[in-house]
DNA sequence: CACAGATATCTGCAGGATACACGAATGACT
DNA sequence: AGTCATTCGTGTATCCTGCAGATATCTGTG
């Protein structure tokens, strides 16, 4: 299946404000990247929901968070996050403990078995990952690492800004 | 907000076998990635059903396709395309035509009013993306767009093959 | 030509994920 | 105490999507 090239070759006859070429070519592949992602969570069955697996990776990096600042930073309303909470404490892979200093909410923490199904889904997620891109040099490869980085950590904060 | 970086610091003790950092970062980058793409997608009012600007890019590009070229150019079930494009006649902005050569099903065609609708969508992204990458290098916006669409078309055709 | 199998689209149905509005419990400040 | 803010949980509604099945059409074979 061949590709034409984005806006590169559309010179916009229309008022368009003469927009940077690398922003139309950003504007076009972002608005299809989340589709791709996408298809790949529905087709993929990785074991685990993606919204758990988001969840558990906060956690293994700082654990005993409270369920607003879980939903800040995988931009979710807080009460969607309670509902995955309540359904990982179901399946044991997180607790709830009472912080003493604020009882209204409490904290949320990992449990033995969360960290090893988070390593479970995280090894098949590497395997699709590592074959997806296979044969992309490693220079790029940390370059979209990198950049996808950089891009993820602006939005985060940006929505939480707003 | 601060952030860790990504897996660089975590030896993985585990029996993972050693994948390549670059592949871990992209891992982890690419599980959230999905979740700000949709984050803003819910939270900007582009004037336009996100199917639907897609879908109109895609007969923009070229016109008169049929419903299942359409669906496997956004990784989407043929049916729920079908809709999505019930829906954008119903609104003017496609219509259908009949294939003499074939009428099972008959071609998707764009119309002016789509056009239009189309362009005023992407001329409010192109602000969004604008505002987002503003203090980005044009160097960096270059080389995250050729990666972004480097990653897309490998994606898109992944998809379709199996 | 008749028929079997493949193909394209559409429809019914059900499930998943999410947001919003509201309520309850708690905390903070005067 | 009293008022307002914060935090979380629950009820409800919505949107999007896929799968299975129905229908119409095409294609190839005898």
């Amino acid at each position: 299946m061949t590709r034409s090239t984005p806006a590169q070759d559309k010179p916009q006859s229309h008022h368009l404000p003469t927009t940077c070429p690398s922003v139309q070519a950003l504007e076009f592949e972002l608005a299809f990247l989340v589709r791709r992602l996408e298809a790949a969570r529905r087709r993929f069955d990785f074991g685990l929901e993606r919204a758990h697996y988001l969840l558990l990776i906060l956690l293994e990096r700082e654990d005993r968070q409270s369920v607003g600042t879980l939903a800040a930073q995988v931009n979710l309303d807080a009460s969607t996050v309670t509902r995955q909470v309540a359904a990982m404490k179901q399946a044991g892979f997180v607790d709830k403990l009472d912080n003493p200093d604020d009882r209204r909410g409490g904290f949320v923490t990992i449990t033995e078995a969360g960290r090893e199904a988070a390593n479970r889904t995280r090894q098949r997620r590497l395997d699709r990952v590592e074959s997806a891109f296979r044969d992309w040099s490693e220079a790029d490869r940390r370059e979209f690492a990198r950049l996808t980085a950089k891009y993820n950590d602006a939005m985060r904060d940006m929505f939480n800004e707003l």
